[in-house]
DNA sequence: GCCGTTTTCGGCCCGACTGTTTTCAGTCG
């Protein structure tokens, strides 16, 4: 069972209810916040279920009684009898059919009434149809906004990578702050929060000259439509298939835009539930006291401080508990990329393969003011990378050796390689060439379908057996591409605390692994973390402000991280 | 339907924009 499926159901059910009657808002709020809440959430329901119980159900945000036997009813039987009663009466695909821009349950609905279109193929039809249109309440406009928005769904498919995302962002903001109407302009939403995907960019413009801005945005090459446009918001659709919301403010309400448009949504209800309770009004624009007067607007901090919250960096806005350290004057001073002092994952293939040159990595590492670098080439069994065996990896040791030679101690390059963990939990190099290393970097690539037992088994004996310094890229996963390996996590950090190795953060946008979840669970273990860029090329090594965002999405600190260490503390931390 | 440092009953965050309308419902974030 997947939480996906069981938050689809509940979210058809709000559609569903949103239908029966105006009364049952609150209602309809309550399952689309269990909806929200177990779409986003790592942990397996029935998992929770089946270990905790009803009790345990009942601990996740927005489930109560009567969501909790819903989700029972459903691990046990497959099925959940309200949604199916609801279902004859509303036998329409709302799941594919809201996720049309502009579609939400009651226009859906109506068009089910009217047409009979239960999912997007029948939708297709009526508007090829041209049927739309005559509709009461629908017109030639929304008949071509539909369309639209089904070409864009079918195109986007969804969320984009963060690393596609945000130099995106960057760009629109540059051109923005070019232009002379604009005081200022800066990236807010999701992708200021770092989530690993965006499903669409937010960005502030400080200008008084809407007319202006609006110019500059149309004649923007990466425009390729307006949406709508108003006195405060322009929404966009990007050529690269994602929709961008530019919000226009004035100066003077900077703090309250910012926090407001930065999310998560989450967040902000409950920063407004504080504001409600001490007699204030938080919106976009101040915070503001029952007669309207200014409390605070100008900076975020501001906002915060009148609250009676420390600033929380944006990274941490998720409501994972934030706002109740800040209360407390808690909350944890998060890891900086400034504080990185080297990368232990990089790969500089001497056999070639996909690549840069070892002298193009270190050079570069040195650009970037790192104190030392490991390469940490791939071993033999990765064929396709051309992993090198163990006579080739001692011959590249000897090279590096040379290399630290004449580097004048203008950093230091270090032995590893990113060892294969076989399928038996052996290592695929031998312990002579081990030895010779200092530090050992490993990583599951090969038979990644094995079941969860078979898989755990297999990289516990790995770290138990091995001096293993680093898991690497630990559950294997690819964003929007390939599932995590079967992993039972508890049982790995349980032993990787004990025979005190790292877990990688690694940095590759479409990586990000471990993921700000399970960094968490992992630093609750009390382990220590890398961010590494697992650089194959020179470029690739600014990835690694992915990595420091998903690290401070799992609220790491400095001391938490083994590459803010200078070298020899570190290497000390390896022995 | 959920939830509790106002409450186990009575609240529940807030505003912008669009399209089809003549004052607003629906959708979005």
């Amino acid at each position: 069972m997947s939480n996906k499926k069981l938050a689809e159901i509940l979210e058809e059910i709000a559609s569903m209810l949103d239908l029966e009657g105006e009364d049952r808002f609150f209602e309809v709020r309550a399952y689309r916040k269990a909806a929200m809440t177990l779409d986003t959430m790592q942990e397996d329901v029935e998992y929770v279920f089946r270990k905790g119980g009803e009790e345990a159900l009942r601990e996740i945000p927005g489930v109560g009684k009567t969501i909790a036997s819903h989700i029972i009813e459903y691990v046990k039987t497959g099925k959940i009898k309200k949604y199916q009663e609801l279902k004859k009466k509303y036998p329409l695909d709302f799941t594919a059919l809201t996720k049309i821009q502009s579609m939400g349950a009651k226009k859906a609905f109506k068009l089910y009434k009217s047409l009979g279109v239960k999912n997007i193929a029948d939708l297709k039809k009526a508007i090829d149809k041209h049927k739309i249109r005559d509709l009461e309440g629908f017109g030639e406009r929304s008949e071509e906004e539909i369309k639209k928005g089904i070409e864009f769904l079918e195109k986007s498919g969804g969320r984009m990578l963060l690393g596609a995302a945000l130099p995106v962002a960057e760009a629109l903001v540059a051109q923005l702050k070019e232009s002379k109407a604009v005081e200022d302009a800066i990236v807010a939403g999701s992708t200021r929060r770092m989530r690993e995907t965006v499903g669409d960019l937010d960005i502030l413009v400080i200008s008084e000259k809407q007319s202006e801005v609006e110019k500059t945005i149309t004649a923007m090459r990466e425009v390729q439509s307006i949406i709508a446009k108003g006195p405060t918001k322009i929404s966009v659709v990007l050529k690269v298939g994602l929709n961008c919301d530019f919000r226009i403010i004035e100066k003077s309400s900077f703090g309250a835009a910012l926090q407001y448009f930065t999310g998560s949504k989450d967040h902000g209800v409950q920063l407004r539930q504080i504001a409600v309770r001490k007699g204030y009004s938080l919106n976009e624009y101040q915070l503001s006291d029952k007669k309207g007067k200014n409390i605070a607007s100008k900076t975020e901090q501001d906002i915060y401080n009148a609250l009676g919250v420390d600033y929380i960096e944006p990274e941490m806005r998720e409501a994972r508990g934030e706002i109740e350290l800040a209360q407390q004057h808690k909350l944890p001073k998060l890891v900086e990329l400034s504080d990185i002092r080297g990368d232990l994952h990089t790969h500089a293939n001497p056999l070639g393969g996909v690549t840069d040159k070892l002298d193009g990595i270190v050079a570069a590492a040195i650009k970037q003011g790192y104190e030392y670098i490991g390469i940490t080439n791939h071993t033999k069994s990765l064929y396709v990378e051309k992993g090198l065996n163990d006579r080739q990896m001692q011959d590249f040791f000897k090279t590096v050796d040379k290399l630290n030679g004449k580097l004048d101690g203008k950093i230091k390059i270090l032995k590893s390689a990113e060892t294969d963990i076989l399928k038996d939990g052996s290592l695929d190099l031998d312990k002579k060439t081990l030895d010779q290393m200092d530090y050992v970097l490993a990583s599951v690539h090969a038979n990644t379908n094995m079941g969860k037992e078979e898989m755990t088994k297999r990289v516990i004996k790995a770290m138990k057996e091995n001096r293993i310094s680093i898991l690497g890229h630990p559950t294997g996963r690819l964003i929007n591409k390939r599932e995590p390996i079967q992993l039972d996590l508890d049982k790995v950090f349980e032993v990787a605390k004990d025979m005190g190795v790292a877990m990688e953060i690694n940095s590759q946008p479409d990586r990000l692994d471990l993921n700000d979840e399970n960094i968490i669970k992992a630093r609750k273990y009390g382990l220590k973390f890398c961010i590494d860029s697992d650089t194959h090329w020179v470029d690739q090594m600014n990835l690694l402000r992915y990595g420091i965002g998903t690290a401070r999405r799992g609220w790491l600190t400095k001391g938490d991280v083994i590459n803010t260490l200078p070298l020899d503390k570190m290497l000390k931390l390896f022995k």
